[in-house]
DNA sequence: AAAAATTCTTTACAACGTAAATTTTATAAC
DNA sequence: GTTATAAAATTTACGTTGTAAAGAATTTTT
């Protein structure tokens, strides 16, 4: 009988799915796109996609979760900058707005508001604590070394928070 | 012949199928509600609301609007507290809030973020500047008072960036 | 070569927004 | 009171959508 389809295989499918979807959502918003759209550049047939996610929304959350790990790489990336914490802190912080800038759709796509569904789907949940962990975890490093006071957590909350804002509102 | 619909005839039945409508949106979301939904509760026919507005998305922009201008009016009432100018500021904080943590689907529908349409509606960008007036307003006075120093609107975009940092993010 | 399981495609359908056609309704003229 | 009228409201109809179900194609094992 026919081989069932290898983990690689579906990994490969999906992501290339995935990378299509992206664009097509970023151009037309997320309801601007069809499911035959992303067939047809997919060159499948429109049900295909169907074999490997079970519908457009869980393709829609693997895109975002896909662009907020690639947002929590760009800001790990930055903490591993050498220098002094307030330097390392203030790379994070750029690498944050220089996403922001560099790609305002995808971070539209992170954090759209009007998709709290998070917890219906631990993919997304856990990439979204993974790129809360490194908005904060710099304050641990800026307080461990002196140069901010007071609790890291709630510094890095509010830091970030006022970051956020500004990128929304403006 | 028939009468034409005077503009008060308009108008209620406008606010009428505003309200129905924002129920429905925030208890399904946007895209969760039809129109005819909308219809039934107005126990009208799926194509009567065409009469009043051009189309499902003018609906939600009319429906935000409203929403945005009642926000405003919150900012505005609690700026005109008695009190010192620091009070009045706090008293504007606090409203900003409030209006959050009561109605956050009001607050969603406010500053959902993938809705950054309002050039095209003339009505959703002067509810936006109202807002955004009160919004950063108080700092003037606060600044006018001695309390605090800087450039009013620099220090009002700061300081409600991080409130709604905080509020979406948190 | 035949069987069988799995993938992929084709077909089909209910629901959507809304355009077009039709019916109802409220006035003005007789 | 009837009729003519035009606006309002409804009914019908259409193209698209997400996706279920049925069918065809494909690649292995026997």
């Amino acid at each position: 009988m026919r081989p069932q389809l290898t983990e690689t295989e579906i990994a490969d499918f999906r992501r290339r799915l995935c990378d299509v979807a992206e664009r097509l959502f970023v151009e037309h918003g997320v309801e601007g796109v069809t499911m035959r759209q992303i067939a047809e550049r997919l060159e499948c047939s429109a049900m295909t996609p169907y074999r490997y996610f079970r519908n457009k929304n869980d393709i829609f959350v693997a895109v975002r979760a896909a662009a907020l790990d690639r947002f929590s790489e760009r800001l790990e990336a930055a903490r591993r900058t050498f220098g002094s914490p307030a330097r390392r802190g203030r790379a994070v912080g750029d690498a944050y707005l220089q996403f922001a800038i560099e790609e305002p759709d995808a971070y539209r796509l992170i954090f759209d508001l009007s998709q709290p569904e998070d917890a219906n789907y631990p993919e997304l949940a856990a990439a979204n604590a993974r790129s809360r962990k490194t908005m904060t975890d710099y304050m641990e490093d800026l307080v461990a070394a002196g140069v901010m006071d007071g609790d890291p957590k709630t510094l890095g909350l509010i830091y970030w928070a006022g970051t956020h804002g500004l990128v929304n509102l403006f």
